[in-house]
DNA sequence: ACCATAGTTCGATAATAGTTGAACCGTCTG
DNA sequence: CAGACGGTTCAACTATTATCGAACTATGGT
């Protein structure tokens, strides 16, 4: 498995609430998807999850959002850039991100 | 400790936001709150739950919900009559419920 | 071409959550 | 007042999730 390829993101309608409602349920998950609000981060430069995480949390952390279908993660350059999915989220689940962020 | 007394319920500003979609994010207890949303119902009743899930086991889930702050769970007779804290939810994080339960 | 950077993946371990039977407790009904 | 009923709690077990080091891999810069 390389890591190059394009991880797997679920489409729109395969984006279960529960899964979401769970990735959500997590103070650095939250705190990062917060900070998605203001628009895509490489997720170097992403202080939500804390400087002091092992890069291996990190990534754990993300995929977890990714997987629920909260967040993109595109290669970008050498960097992997994270957008919140918010088409997509307020679409299966309107008004749900602007409850959860603060405004 | 007696079966009795009162359970602990958090109070509105203690109702946290992880700990609301985490409780929310497992299958039947969202399904349990959005038969609450008709209105109180005592927990003998609930269908959501299941009808096979032993009741140790509708205890939990009906606990993560109480300890969440997500329903409050009164003695009513013999019965436990759960009611969703839809007021204590909606003033702490407006709109929550709206988007997570169908209408 | 080399090396540093950013990130994934794997494997092990720790921590948290879910499931269930058994014992128990109040309340209601007869 | 003796059941039956509806639930809680406990303890043990299982399952899921989190954490993190180590090995690995593209990429970009020099």
């Amino acid at each position: 498995m390389v890591a190059n390829e394009s991880l797997p993101h679920p489409g729109r309608e395969d984006i279960e609430l529960t899964a979401v409602l769970f990735a959500l349920s997590d103070e650095a998950r939250l705190a990062l998807v917060r900070q998605l609000q203001a628009g895509p981060l490489d997720m170097v430069d992403c202080s939500a999850l804390g400087p002091e995480v092992p890069k291996s949390t990190r990534s754990h952390q993300v995929k977890v959002l990714r997987e629920a279908g909260v967040i993109v993660s595109e290669l970008h350059g050498r960097n992997r850039r994270l957008t919140l999915r918010r088409e997509d989220i307020d679409a299966r689940f309107p008004g749900l991100l602007e409850s959860v962020l603060p405004e």
